[in-house]
Order: structure tokens, then sequence, then C-alpha cells
RNA sequence: CGGGGUGUAGCGCAGCUUGGUAGCGCAUCUGUUUUGGGAACAGAGGGUCGCAGGUUCAAAUCCUGUCACCCCGACCA
């Protein structure tokens, strides 16, 4: 029984200054963790008790579904990630130190490298698979923002687990099985999650969906149909439209545009001296050309232009994702400055790309080659638009992709809108924002190829394993749930994961009352729930109170002024609800209500 | 990395403009009274005012530099 006399806890009457977000106020007031450097948090015993419980309930869906358990070191060496081309990759995220022989070693940020040895180090034969494996490790990521307390952490633990196959039906296997396992583990922690189409980034592999929890301080976007698609923002595709036959179409001209760097003052100006008879000209007939720098592991620099309707911006989140594991930042003066060809605000494709190429002009010096060019999507043969003509104040009309210009390739580049058509027909995008709590992705066979994975076949031939890779934000999951269960009160902990079940309190001054509390204490515990007893005999009845709801257990259990009429009180946490029970039922009934909570 | 802000007792803050013995609330300790909604009174302990230079008879306060932290944006379980 933990009592609250000699518990390790201090709680706090006030916000912490340095906290925004709710589950992070809580979690620092009623005592569950303490910050010990940015995105570093130090785990006092109530905090350890809900993170047990979180991580009790991911290792049994992982034991069910057949994944064994193994545990690697944090720190790690260097070689595993310089072979993955990792160590390089990660950049500044990884916690890079060096022994005292100077070796260079990482703080793990995931463990991809170390699975795949371990499993190269036993395993030889296509017998010995399928193989899934996992761990709840912490992991280490050097975030340029450590945010919203346990959220989002430079120290975290996370549960990843990998699998290994012989051939792409069996990661198929893997990845559903996995796939139902989190299903489980979620619907049990009681959250609700959406399953959304994923890019893989920096790990590499192809199917990828991750499970966010929606919520409006959630990090990630994402969009669903009413038809049933759902993707991160990153990963939305765009519906490729027909390409529109050009022949009648009018031939482009050039046109003075004066003081127009923008898309709206050119469709000012655009509408006010060069309009059309049908109607007016829109931001969405605009071409807008963004100049990107781009940033290769190896660290090479190099620009790339994209185009999207004017109408829409670059995301470079979206950009990112598409041009992964490439870095990518807006140009610079810098960039520009090397490239006289690129007229800030009349940028069109006439410079870039095929074009630069075609025409054979040398524009810049003689180091400067054509600037790639990629284009979205919806930029389909046929289209025509107003873009930049490559000249201070001047823009070309009715320029018609496929006629006058083409691009290098297409880009998934441009902003997602509510409304947009989702890729698959099955209706208009809404928004919405949400949290990351886990990843599961096929990485197929990239980490056992860098790493020379390989077993010998039926045909006794060496083959290279295929792996799956799944990841749960454990402590992520912790702070989700503290975020999505409080109130102005404090925290509401389901009663699954409510670092105990029962806070008895005595509230009075007779001796009679505490005795009476501390047995009932005992006989809850005895009837297997887990309790928290506040002993305090010099604590008033409101401290008492106002701790107990701050600290959010599901029920709190009152011997006071009550007892004379042979009643204790029960309150609920979760509705607030409160009723009397006779003593002598009181242990048998709350214990029947915590084992009918815990079940869910 | 870009923008904004803050560093004064364990926590939350005032004091800085106009230099002159470092303060308030909470928490902690002692005593008395209190005990169903963050008690009252009396007393006590606790701070090289982020750090380093400078100006001055005198610096939390003015000047210079520096470090750290927080918040908003670009990146991730």
């Amino acid at each position: 029984m933990l009592r609250m006399s000699t518990l390790f806890l201090r709680t706090l009457r006030e916000d912490p200054a340095d906290a925004e977000v709710a589950s992070h106020k809580l979690l620092l007031r009623a005592g569950y963790i303490r910050r010990a450097a940015p995105g570093i948090y130090s785990w006092l015993p109530l905090g350890l008790k809900v993170l047990a419980k979180v991580e009790a309930v991911v290792r049994e869906e992982m034991e069910r579904a057949g994944s064994q358990e193994v545990h690697f070191p944090a720190l790690l060496p260097r070689e595993p990630y310089e072979a993955t081309g990792r160590w390089e990759e990660y950049g500044p995220n990884l916690f890079r130190l060096h022994d005292r022989k100077g070796s260079d070693m990482l703080l793990a940020p995931t463990h991809e490298e170390m699975f795949t040895l371990l499993v190269k180090d036993l395993y030889s034969s296509y017998k010995d698979l399928p193989l899934s494996l996992f761990q709840i490790q912490t992991k280490y990521r050097d975030e340029a923002r450590p945010r919203a307390g346990l959220l989002r952490g430079r120290e975290f633990i996370m549960k990843d687990a990998y699998s290994f196959d012989i051939d792409d039906e069996g990661l198929e296997a893997s990845y559903e099985a996995q796939r139902a396992a989190y299903i489980r583990v979620f619907d049990r922690l009681g959250l609700e999650y959406v399953i959304v189409a994923a890019t893989s980034g920096a790990m590499g592999g192809s199917r990828s969906e991750e499970f966010l929890a929606p919520t409006e301080i959630g990090e990630d976007t994402y969009v669903r149909s009413p038809g049933g698609y759902a993707a991160n923002v990153e990963a939305v595709t765009t519906p490729v439209p027909d390409a529109i036959d050009w022949a009648d179409a009018p031939a482009a001209h050039v046109e003075n545009t004066p003081d127009t760097p923008t898309i709206d003052t050119l469709v000012a100006v655009a509408n006010a001296e060069h309009p059309r008879p049908d109607r007016e000209w829109t931001a969405a007939d605009t071409l807008k050309n963004v100049v990107l720098a781009v940033t290769t592991p190896a660290g090479e620099r190099s620009l790339l232009v994209v185009g999207v309707p004017g109408d829409r911006d670059a995301d470079m989140a979206r950009v990112e994702a598409a041009l992964a594991p490439n870095d990518v930042e807006a140009a610079t003066e810098a960039d520009f400055a090397k490239h006289p060809e690129l007229v800030k605000g009349y940028i069109g494709p006439g410079v870039l790309g095929p074009q630069h190429r075609a025409d054979g002009v040398e524009r810049g010096d003689e180091n400067d080659t054509a600037i790639p060019y990629l284009l979205d999507p919806r930029i389909v043969p046929g289209t025509r638009w107003i873009t930049g003509a490559d000249e201070a104040g001047k823009h070309v009309f009715e320029l018609t992709a496929g006629r006058d210009f083409v691009g290098d390739g297409t880009i998934e580049a441009a902003s997602v809108r509510a409304g947009d058509p989702a890729p698959d027909g099955s209706g208009p995008l809404e928004l919405a924002r949400g949290v990351e709590i886990g990843h599961i992705f096929q990485l197929g066979r990239k980490y056992a190829e860098a790493l020379d994975l390989k077993v010998l076949d039926v045909n006794g031939k060496q083959q290279v394993v295929t792996m799956g890779s799944y990841g749960i934000g454990v402590t992520r999951v912790m702070a989700l749930l503290a975020e999505l269960h409080n109130d102005e009160l404090g925290l509401k902990w389901p009663a699954h994961v409510a670092p105990f079940h029962v806070h008895v309190m005595a509230t009075g001054k007779d001796p009679q009352i505490f005795e009476a509390a501390e047995e009932l204490a005992s006989g809850l515990e005895s009837q297997g729930a887990e309790v928290l007893y506040d002993d305090r005999p010099k604590v008033s009845p409101g401290v008492k109170f106002k701790d107990a709801e701050l600290i959010g257990a599901p029920f709190i259990l009152v011997a006071g002024r009550g007892l004379a009429d042979g009643v204790v009180e029960l309150k609920t946490r979760a509705t607030g609800e409160s009723e009397n029970l006779p003593v002598a039922d009181a242990v048998a009934e709350v214990a029947r209500r915590v084992a009918s909570a815990v079940q869910g």
C-alpha cells in the first residue's frame, strides 16, 4: 500500500512556467515527472507506475503476436550505422559521443542495425524464419526543438519490433500480424486512433502506415475522406487530371506586368490590364515556381525548382518527404546571386530544366547547368498558365504545358487543402491534427543488404532477408493518455493505466476515522485493488481532496464525518459522481468496481 | 536554423524605468489553535539576483559580452 505520508511526492499548486500543454503541466504538478534537461525527464514513483502499465499492455500484445523480447544497449558503436549510411543521414538529430580512446559512439535513435546484426549473428537458414523480435528501450534523438513535455522529448521510450522473412509474402504476413497487434494495443489503452498511409521517411522502405491519435495539439496533419481514405499529408497523392487537347489553345504571349512579385499582385494586374473576356483570372490560373535548395546526406547542395498552381503553397513537409533523405530549404540570397537567370518574382519555365537545356543559351557562368524542374501533378499537358517570363516586370500568358514547356518530372509538393479530392475517388478530403503513436512499415531489404543479412533458401542459395519495422512511442502514449483524460482539477486516469486504483483518505482528526480508513485500504488491497492511502494526520480535508483530484486515481474513497452514520463516500474521478456506501459493504463494492473498470 | 521572450529562494512572481542593507505568495521547519474543499496566528531556515567583464564611493538595477532556458515556425515514436 502506498502511503501519502511516505510517498516520494510533492504536488505543486501552480502550473510550472515552462509547461504549455495540459499533460505536461499536470504530470509535473501531480508529481509524475521532473524535468532534468530540455526534453529529458526524470521519473518519479507515480510516473513509473503508469509507464509500467502502458509497457505491460504493449508487451503482452507483442508476445501474443509471436514477437520475442530482447534488449539492446542504448549506447552503440558507430560502425553499424556507418554501414547503413545512417551515421550521416541522421545528421544533427543523432547524439554522438566518444569513448576514452576517441572512438565514435552514439545513443541509439532506433535500432534497425542492431536487430539486423543480431539475427545475422545467429541465423542462417530460411527454416529459422519468419522471426519477430521486439524491445522496449530508451531512444535518443537530439530534436531541434523538444516540446510539450513527454509528447516530444529527446529521450523517450519506444517499443520497436522487427520482422524477418525470406520473401515478400512472409513480410506481408508479418506486417499484418503487427498491424493487428497495434490495433489491440491501442484498443486496450482506450485510445482513439486513425490508421493513415504514411511515407517511410529516413528509414527507407515501402508500405507504411501511421497510427495517429486525433488531437488539436498533434504535430501531424492528416487527411481523411468520407469513403475511408486516410493519409498523412506528407503521403497524400494528387489525382492526375486528364490531358487537354491544345489544338485550339491560343499562343503564349508575354505581357508587361510591372511590380508583380507576388501571386496576389500578379492576379490584380492581370485582371486590370490583361483581362480575358469570359471570366476573371485567379491565383489558380498562375504557375508559381518555388526555388529550393536540396542537400544530400553527403552534404552536396544544389538547387531545384518546383512548379505549383499559384493558389497553393509548396508544403515543405511534403517536399521533404518527396525528396527524402535529402534536406530541403528555401533558396537563399546567395543561391539567387549565383543564378542570374532566376529573376525573383518572375521565374518561369523558360530558364528551367528541359527548356534551359533545349535552347542551349548560356545564361549564367560556365559552371551553371540547368536547374532541375519538377511540376505538380495537376500541371498536365494542355493546361494553360500565367507564369514568369524570366524578366523583371513581365509574365507570359497562356503558356501551355506540353506545348510550351515541360518539367523533368512531377513532385507532390503543393499544399493539401480541405475539399481536395481523395486519390482513390472516395470523396473530398478533410484535414485534422493528430499525434503519431505508432508507425509500421515494410523496410524491405535495405538494412539486410547493407549489413549482409542472408540466409540459405530451400535451394541452398543465399537470399537477402526482408524486414519490417514497427514502433510505438510508449512515453508518448502515456503523455497522450494524460492529455486526453484530465479536467481543470487534474488528471483522470483510465483504471487500467492509473498508478493505483483507489485513493483512500481519512478526513478528520478522530483516530477512529484513521483506523477505519486504514482498514478500508488494506481490505481493498487484499481484494486485489491497488491503493494509495492518504494517512497524513495534520492535513486539512481540502488539501487531501485537491491532491487526490490532481493525482487522478479513478476512485476516491473518503472516510470522514459520514462514518458516524455508518457510511463512507465514493467519488468516481472520471464522472465526478459521488455516493455514500455503507461501511460494511464498501470494500466489496469498491473492489468490484475496480475490477470492472480495469477490465474496461 | 529563423522569429519572439525570460533568467531574482524548491515552485510562481515583484523589484530594474529613477543605482543606496534582496522582497511577496506557495512549499519547508517550530509552537499554538484548527480538520469536508488548497486553514489561522506567531516565529524560523533558505538566494554569490544565469555567468564574465566594465562604469561607479556603491550594481539585481546602467554598459558590453556570453551562456542557458521557454514559446511560435521548418524536422520526428
